[in-house]
DNA sequence: TAGGCTGGCGAACAGACGTTCCAACTCCAT
DNA sequence: ATGGAGTTGGAACGTCTGTTCGCCAGCCTA
């Protein structure tokens, strides 16, 4: 990683202070008035190297778009306790999260260790896997898959939906493809389902799976 | 505080997930689409009502500008660290315990929470799954399983064992049978297979099977 | 039945904001 | 000098996005 110029690392500065004060990013107008840049280009042009050397990312056309990569927001080093709202098998509806659920004290949870948290280990919940049918995701009965709410699926995530026309509750990863979804097993040996988009909700993305054998 | 309305309970738990995925705040015409709504009003409205009732802070005129308030970090418990000793595939030789490993400085490590540890969580190790071998144990590459040495494994244990006559590591479920051992697949709908007694070496019996997605 | 209250809808306005284009300036090797 | 690469300045364009306004459908109360 090749020294940043003076300009470059004043911005990064000026992102990470302005990180440290709100929970969202500076606009590049902002990053212009707060280091005395005299031209939002100047801001765009030196942003940009900085994203090619891999300090930022950006979202392009979205405002304050942007993602400082490599800083680890105050890392979580404690143990996050999950709780186990229910159970998930194949032709029963899933249980969704609610704050009732979430705040009960009876509710049995399960703590992660940090190697298995993501970055953000907010809204986390756990499901216990019943029966064999999820056995093509490499998932067996009585497994745990942690799972955590998703507003839009990326590709390649494995997610537990729900098809609608079936009535049937499913982890597979997930592929947009047009406005259709493709729904790929875990097991590389098996064929994937190809549903119309309408046709599937996505409950959660999966983060972990637990098996405790013995 | 009193309880939320549905609709501001879906607005807030979409925001919640959003902001799991990404590290600026959703716009209100992205919480529109994400929970279905017709209008901006109307995410306009129940965001104002979210943010009356303290569940979140807004920045008038500034994009994205929400801020979630009160999600509180969690409480930690203790955890046991687990060694990580070297990788297992099918076809190359078991790592084995040693003194000198588990005492190296260096040695890359995965931490367990109390619920997946054994009575006798001593001299437990880790071993990382190379490849796709295991998959009729349903264990998939890159998972992580956590052993035990035993020197008698019980029938129905699931065991990495070494096949010295084929050199191939394996992990299946443990059942003696006079002098022949039969090793069962955790898939139930493989067939296990039987060998002889002296032809199986049984190096630990996996005590957890921990798998990170994302 | 009239009138207020809550919640939803649709459209439009205005400002916020990313992006682009081009000219000008610095610095340095040729 | 001279030309090119790297950087800055100024301005404008078009989209993104918060905000507002008028209207309507229920629901409750008087």
């Amino acid at each position: 990683m090749p020294p940043l110029r003076p300009r470059q690392q004043q911005i990064l500065d000026f992102i990470r202070a302005y990180r440290a004060d709100h929970s969202y990013m500076p606009s590049v107008r902002e990053i212009q008035a707060g280091c005395a840049i005299s031209s939002t280009s100047v801001v765009d042009y030196n942003v940009r190297i900085l994203e090619r050397e891999g300090y930022l990312r950006r979202s392009p056309d979205i405002s304050r778009g942007l993602e400082l990569v490599g800083d680890e927001p105050d890392k979580a080093v404690e143990l996050i306790s999950v709780p186990i709202i229910g159970a998930i098998a194949a032709g029963s509806p899933m249980p969704v999260p609610e704050a009732a659920q979430l705040a009960a004290e009876d509710v049995e949870t399960v703590s992660l260790p940090p190697e298995l948290t993501p970055r953000q280990p907010e809204n986390l919940y756990a499901l216990r896997v019943k029966g064999y049918s999820m056995i093509d995701a490499l998932i067996d009965d009585g497994d745990i898959v942690v799972l955590r709410p998703t507003a839009d699926p990326r590709d390649g995530d494995m997610v537990a939906a729900w098809l609608k026309l079936e009535e049937e509750a499913t982890l597979k990863r997930f592929y947009r493809e047009g406005d259709r979804i493709r729904l790929q097993p875990a097991n590389v040996q098996m064929d994937p389902i190809v549903v119309p988009a309408e046709n599937v909700a996505v409950y959660g993305k999966v983060v972990a799976v637990i098996r405790r054998l013995e």
